[in-house]
DNA sequence: TCAACTTTGTGCATGCATTCACAAGGGCTT
DNA sequence: AAGCCCTTGTGAATGCATGCACAAAGTTGA
């Protein structure tokens, strides 16, 4: 079933492609830096509105939930763009952030599955305000072709190789039932697709090169009630030994 | 804005919630595998539907996109629970994982906000499936109140605690804009919600022993975005070095 | 009963991520 | 211009996760 291996959910890491770099200066952002770029761009996008100009690390740090020195040294992987004694410009930071997550262009963007998610994420503003941009509608059932959402119309699924091609498409992303979600992936890789982000509840293979991402809403939920499971045994636990034993040592 | 810190995204390791454990057995699980035991256990369903009595750790780890001795190590976690030279029960795995997963009880959820996303989630099948029931939806907007999504009746906000407390509701999922999310968020808290998953795009910040998890949509996009940049770029500098040098190092 | 085979469970090494703590550097005030 | 104060950028320590490799343990077949 699984020709290749597929690492749990990072980006596949893509082992250099088959290129050699330059190698002039080392550019390897780690994965865990990558991931929460987009969280300070976010921040300082709300910063630039309210009209702050420039913002301390361990400020853009409570703006984003984490820690001020991992704010510090993931933004030292971009480069030096802090001033000693003062902070960091907010918009010159939202520059070089977009720059190095690729933002600077739209991105052509088709979603396969236009039941209740796909339709969900092809009316999510969120996309199109962050250099996202859905080209492309694609599902099977023939009495949804033609349809449209929000001015792009929907296409059949046998059309997929064209309309990708067509509208220059280089992120797929799946919200189809969990059966048809490898059939699917295969087509969006065949027609050129390099970057899927799954949100069929179904483990996805895909060739080195392609990154796939995955959303599983029911694991989250899941995750959740691990925790939740545990913080009700403990409070019985407390109970109990409450009722025995009052004296904690 | 923030009182409290945020950790990332994972669980927010409770800090022990206050209560000292009995001390038995240590029994922490660490949060990497516990994100995998979903992912197990669906791939294990699926087993058991097409007949599969028992199942070896590479094979499992195969269904699941993982590594074989990550299988073994997770399940270990939980217990002897394999037999050398056969493998694992499927069907007595499945039953140890729900458990330690909580998902033997069905567990009631909130949901927040009834757009186009909180529509999706409500209809999602695949939280009925897995041992949740959506038992509540909520809104600010009373055009909204009394609408009927899947047999469930959406309420109002100024309800929250009331329908909360009365359908015994410990899972929020919040699905509002993200200028109400934070609100929502302590609502539900306030409420006695004590998981929370988050998919507006914002950070929100939660007292201790509540456990918060988001999904941003926006925020994976972004991710595949930098990685179609460099395969981008990497393809560029080698056409560009082509024209110039064919020999490489 | 015994030997060969299969697969688990885990000690250990490696690598990545987080966090601390502080020197280096820049602005501001006097 | 000189010293003070503030904040960055980063070496170093710690902790967590991954994956290898193998002994322990069970099954199967003769």
């Amino acid at each position: 079933m699984t020709a290749h291996e597929q690492p749990a959910n990072a980006a596949s890491t893509d082992a250099d492609g088959g290129v050699r770099e330059p190698a002039k200066v080392r550019r390897g952002i780690p994965d865990a830096t990558v991931a929460r770029l987009p969280v300070y761009l976010r921040a300082l996008h709300s910063l630039a509105e309210a009209g702050t100009s420039t913002i301390a690390s361990d400020a853009l740090a409570a703006a984003a939930g984490v820690n001020s020195a991992k704010v510090r040294k993931d933004l030292s992987y971009l480069g030096s763009y802090g001033t000693r004694g003062v902070g960091y410009d907010v918009t010159y930071l939202i520059h070089q952030i977009s720059r190095e997550l690729g933002l600077t262009q739209r991105w052509a963007v088709a979603i396969v599955g236009v039941g209740n998610l796909g339709h969900a994420l092809a009316r999510y503003g969120g996309f199109a305000t962050r250099g996202f941009r859905v080209a492309a509608l694609i599902d099977a059932d023939r009495s949804r072709v033609g349809e449209r959402v929000d001015g792009v119309a929907v296409s059949h699924l046998d059309d997929l190789a064209q309309v990708v091609r067509e509208s220059g498409v280089s992120i797929g992303v799946i919200a189809t039932p969990a059966g048809a979600a490898q059939d699917v992936c295969d087509r969006l890789v065949a027609a050129g697709v390099t970057s899927i982000l799954n949100f069929a509840p179904t483990v996805l293979s895909v060739p080195p090169g392609v990154d796939l991402r995955k959303v599983d809403l029911s694991i989250e939920l899941q995750i959740l009630s691990f925790h939740e499971q545990r913080k009700a045994s403990a409070v019985a636990a407390f109970d109990l030994r409450d009722t025995r034993d009052t004296v904690s040592s």
